[in-house]
DNA sequence: CATGAATGAGGGTTCATTCAT
DNA sequence: GATGAATGAACCCTCATTCAT
C-alpha cells in the first residue's frame, strides 16, 4: 500500500501541472518513483487512475467542508465555514484544486463522471444555502444555482490567486467571498436605507 | 478566405466537443470540409489555432458586452447589461461558452497566453466595478476579484445549464445572477434594517 | 497504391516467419520499407491487416485451383489438377503457405474468420468430390471430411517439405498425393483382386 | 508434486484456449489455482513450461497409440488401430489435440523443438507403414511422406470436428479415414477390376 | 515450497506535421 | 491555393520475469 501512496501524490502533482490528456503515465511513474507498470499494477489504467484521484479528493474536500459547517448551528455561520474551509483546503491541496477545476470543464466523457463526483460536494452547500432559506436568513432563491454559482465564485478567485503564485491571505479572501456572496457588490449603506 | 471561415467553425465545434488535446486536426479538418494539409496552409499548426480560435472569440465577447455596456452611463445598470450580454453571447455561442472555459482550466503552456486574451475582458468588467465605487454605487473592494469573481460565478452558472441542454431563460438567469452579485444571497429585509 | 502492394509483401514474409502475435508492427513496417505509420494508414491495424492477407491469399489460392480445374471436365482429372495447382501454388508461396497454415490453427477469436476465410477453397474441393461421386467414380462418402481431409494431406506433406527447404519435385509429389487420396495405400493388386 | 499436475492442467487449458502467445502466465496461475511465483518454482519460464507440455502430451499421445498398435501384428490392421487410437484420444484430450496442432505449426524458434518432439510420433507411424510395405499390404511409397500424410489427414479432421463442438462419432470416423487413407477416394468396383 | 508486489522492455496505436503534386 | 499520402515520435498498456518475504 506504500507505493499506492506514492502514486497518489505523484499524479496529483503531474495531473495537476500538465493536465489529464497531456500528462503521461511515464512522467507519473517518474514523479512517484515507481515502475510504469507498477501504476497498472495498483490502477485499472489513465482513466481509471483520474477517476480514482478525483473521488478520492473530492471526498477529501467535503468531509473537510463538513467538518467545518459542523461546528455552527447557524446557517449563515456554517456558509461562512464552508467558504473559509474550501479556501483552506484549496490552499493546502494547490495541486488538486487545479485538477478539480480542470476536471470540471474535461472532455464530455469524463464530464459525466465528474458531475456525479461534485455532485456530492454541491449537495453539501445546497443544504446549507436551503436551511439558510428555511430559517428566513437567505432570500428564495434556486438553490441548485445558489450552491453553483458559490463553488464557482469561491473556485475561480481561488485559483486565479494560487495560480498567480502569492500566498493566500485566507482570511482576507474569506471576508471577501463571504461578504460578496451574502451582501453582494451593492454598498452596504445603500441598502439600509436613508431611515 | 473562405476555407479559413469553414475551418474556424468546424474548429469550434470539434474543439468544444472533445476539448483541446483529444480533438484531432483530422476530425476538425473533416468537420470543417476541407483537407488535413488546408489547415496547415491557413493556420501555422493546432497550438496556433487553438490561439486563434480565443482571441477571436473573446474578441467577439468583449465587443458584445462592450456594446451592451455602452448603452447606459450608470456602473449598476453598466453591471446588468454585462452579466445580460455574456450570458445571451454563451447561449448564442453555446461551443464557443465550453470552448472557452476549458482553455480557461488548460495546461499552464496555454494557461499563460489565455489568461493575456482573458485579460482584455476581465478589464473590462474591471473598468465598471471601477467606476461603480468611485460613484459610491459600489461598495470598495479589489477589483481584480471583484471582477474574476463575477465571470466566474456567471460562467459557471451558464456552463452548468447549457451542458444540461436545457434553452435558457436569459431574463430569469440574469436577473437572478445580478441580484445576487450586487445584493448577495442574504434578505433584503435584514439589510434595509427594520425602519 | 505502390505502398500497399510492399505493405502486403512484408507482412506475408514477417508473419509467416514469426506467427502472428510473435511479429511486430514494427517488423512489418521495416521489412516492407514503410514507416510504421504507413501501416496504420492503409490498414486498420494488426488484425485488419492479417484477415486482409488471408482474404486476398486465399482469394488467389481459389482462383489458381479454379483456373487448373477448369482445364478439364472429369472430376477426378480435376482432383489431380486441383493438387497439383495447390502444390504448384504453395511452392511458389511458401511464405504465404505457412502464413495460411498458421492461420487455421490460430486463436479461436482470428479461427472463426478464417473458417469463414477457408470455407471458399473447400467448397470448392467439395464440388468436385461430388461431381467425382455423382458420376460414379469416387465412392460415397461425407464431402466435407472427404474435402478437409484432402486439404490437410496436401497442405501438411507439402509444409512440411518446405520447411526442410527443399525444393519441391512437383510431379513427383502430386502423383503421391493423387495416387494416396485416391486409390489409397494399400496395394493396387490387392485391390484388383487376384482375378 | 501436487502442484506440478494443476499447473499442467491449467496450463493445457489455457495454452489450447488462446495459443501460445496469447495465453499469459497470469492467466495460468489463475487457472491451475496457484500463485504466479508458483509457476516459475516449477518450471524454467513460459517457453520450459510449453516445452514440457508438448513432451509430456506427445509421449502420452505416443505410448497410447503405441498400446493400440501391439495388440494386433498385421501391419494393416495396426494401421487401423493407430487411427482410432488417435482420434480417441484427441477426443479424449481435446485441449490438448489442438495445443498439439497449435504447436506444429508455432513459430519457427519453437518449430524445431516441435518437430523433434513430433518425431517420435511419426516414426511410430513410419515404422508400421514399412512394415505393411515389407508384408506386401501397402505399396511402395515414401514412409516419411506416408506417415505424415496419415497424421494430416486424421488430425485435421478430427480437429475440424471437435471445434465444430460436435461430439465425434469414433467408429464411423475412424472407419471413413482408414478407408479414406488405405483404399483411397475411387470407388471399389473400380478398383477391384471386373472379374 | 509458495507467494504476489514490483518491474521495465517492448508492442500496438495515434496524430501533428510535412511535402510532392 | 489546396490536397492527402506518408511519416515517426510519443503514448498507453501488457506481460514474462524477479525477489523479498
Amino acid at each position: 500500500m506504500r507505493k499506492a501512496k506514492q502514486i497518489f501524490q505523484g499524479a496529483v502533482d503531474v495531473f495537476a501541472e500538465k493536465g489529464f490528456d497531456r500528462a503521461t503515465m511515464d512522467e507519473v511513474a517518474e514523479r512517484s518513483g515507481v515502475a510504469k507498470g507498477t501504476l497498472y499494477y495498483h490502477f485499472g489504467g489513465k482513466e481509471d487512475l483520474i477517476r480514482f484521484l478525483m473521488e478520492e479528493g473530492v471526498g477529501q474536500l467535503t468531509e473537510h467542508v463538513e467538518q467545518a459547517r459542523n461546528q455552527s448551528a447557524d446557517p449563515v455561520e456554517q456558509l461562512r465555514r464552508a467558504i473559509e474551509a474550501q479556501i483552506v483546503f484549496f490552499d493546502q491541496n494547490r495541486e488538486f484544486c487545479q485538477l478539480l477545476l480542470k476536471g470540471v470543464w474535461s472532455t464530455s466523457d469524463r464530464q459525466i463522471q465528474f458531475r456525479e463526483i461534485m455532485q456530492k460536494y454541491f449537495n453539501q452547500l445546497q443544504e446549507i444555502i436551503d436551511a439558510g432559506i428555511a430559517h428566513k436568513q437567505l432570500r428564495a432563491m434556486p438553490a441548485e444555482w445558489a450552491a453553483v454559482s458559490l463553488f464557482g465564485m469561491v473556485s475561480i478567485v481561488s485559483l486565479r490567486v494560487i495560480l498567480q503564485g502569492r500566498p493566500i491571505d485566507r482570511k482576507e479572501l474569506t471576508e471577501f467571498l463571504f461578504q460578496q456572496y451574502l451582501y453582494g457588490a451593492s454598498l452596504p449603506e445603500e441598502k439600509q436605507g436613508t431611515c
